[in-house]
DNA sequence: TCTATTTCTTGTCCTATGATAAGAAATATT
DNA sequence: AATATTTCTTATCATAGGACAAGAAATAGA
């Protein structure tokens, strides 16, 4: 079954087999169609979402209504605002699906659950947010450090399908920069 | 003892008074004179720093040789860095003492060893972890959406301490702009 | 106390990116 | 197929912030 591989994916194969088929059990499939909602600004987050198939978005509203695009997400990732699953308060971004996915979605509470009886399962729940933080810790260096043209190279190089599937416009609000500037980078980068 | 006040604030009073004077004898303590590393890149960090009285920051440093200031700390605050300390791998940046410091400090065994024994102890980490990981996240949208001299002044309304012990320049490597350009912010808002 | 070093300010000039707008291309809707 | 809508490109003009350099002020070292 897909779903095998892809936790042992995600649980860095952190899982026995028992403990994998026992969690297995409590995973619920979900299909979104393209944009739709998996989490709304303002909902608390009930489930995460296991990424089978798809490409999705997360994305934040600023006072001025101005829309940044926070993350990509794709196979073998994990769907998720940390901060409003875990402390369980209403979130501050948005999710949503770029193209139609197959997810796989875990409650709140069976998570919690496992979190506190599986040790491998704390682990490497653990593991996943701590790498989150790193990579946007990063990114969050690289917005500092290199220009927007680097960014996006290396975004491109890190996530190529990104360039056949989102658009010019979330991409741009990725790297932080205005979509006629990404398009301006873009003709540069051709040119050469 | 000052410790226990410093540690039920960390903790976010999730532990008993039973397991706060369990692991409180744990905690060594631990004194920083100004300029000093707690942690330096490629160590990897043994143990983490809980601030009694004192200001650091963390920064790292690009393959140009910048230096660009990722967090300042201080009282009542971690000095850690996650990924570091949780995967037990090399640290990409380094934590130094920017006054004379008074801190408790924690192993990663022992820290291990609460966090997979006591319920509330590894709720209260997750609950730290996922804190910094939401401060990131919002600084990071700060950089794209709104204005250098914006940010000075949030992070001065946030921590007006910074002004007389941090440098100009480490304030402007936070900020994601050169010293000359916060200079000029200075002035601007002094002039109002 | 004197000197050296670091930190901060200010000036000039430059560049990456923003704002706005208009048209082209692509995609979605009927 | 025709039309409407969204996405992308391109042009013009404006500006925040960078690069560099020189001097002032503050701090540390001798």
């Amino acid at each position: 079954m897909a779903l095998e591989t892809l936790l042992s994916n995600v649980f860095n194969n952190k899982l026995s087999k028992k403990e994998l088929n026992h969690i297995l059990l409590e995973f619920k499939k979900v299909t979104f169609r393209k944009n739709e909602f998996l989490l709304k600004e303002g909902q608390t987050a009930k489930r995460y979402f296991l990424i089978e198939e798809g490409l999705l978005r997360s994305f934040a509203i600023d006072p001025n209504g101005n829309d940044t695009t926070t993350g990509f997400y794709s196979k073998n990732q994990l769907a998720i605002d940390w901060p409003s699953f875990l402390l369980q308060i209403p979130a501050q971004e948005n999710i949503q699906a770029i193209t139609d996915c197959d997810c796989w979605s875990l409650s709140f509470e069976t998570f919690q659950k496992h979190f506190h009886s599986i040790e491998s399962f704390r682990e490497a729940g653990r593991d996943r947010l701590v790498g989150s933080y790193f990579s946007l810790k990063k990114k969050s260096i690289a917005m500092i450090t290199t220009s927007a043209k680097d960014r996006y190279l290396l975004l491109l190089k890190e996530n190529p399908e990104l360039i056949q599937k989102a658009s010019l416009k979330h991409i741009a609000t990725y790297l932080g920069i205005t979509d006629t500037s990404l398009s301006r980078i873009r003709k540069e980068i051709d040119k050469v």
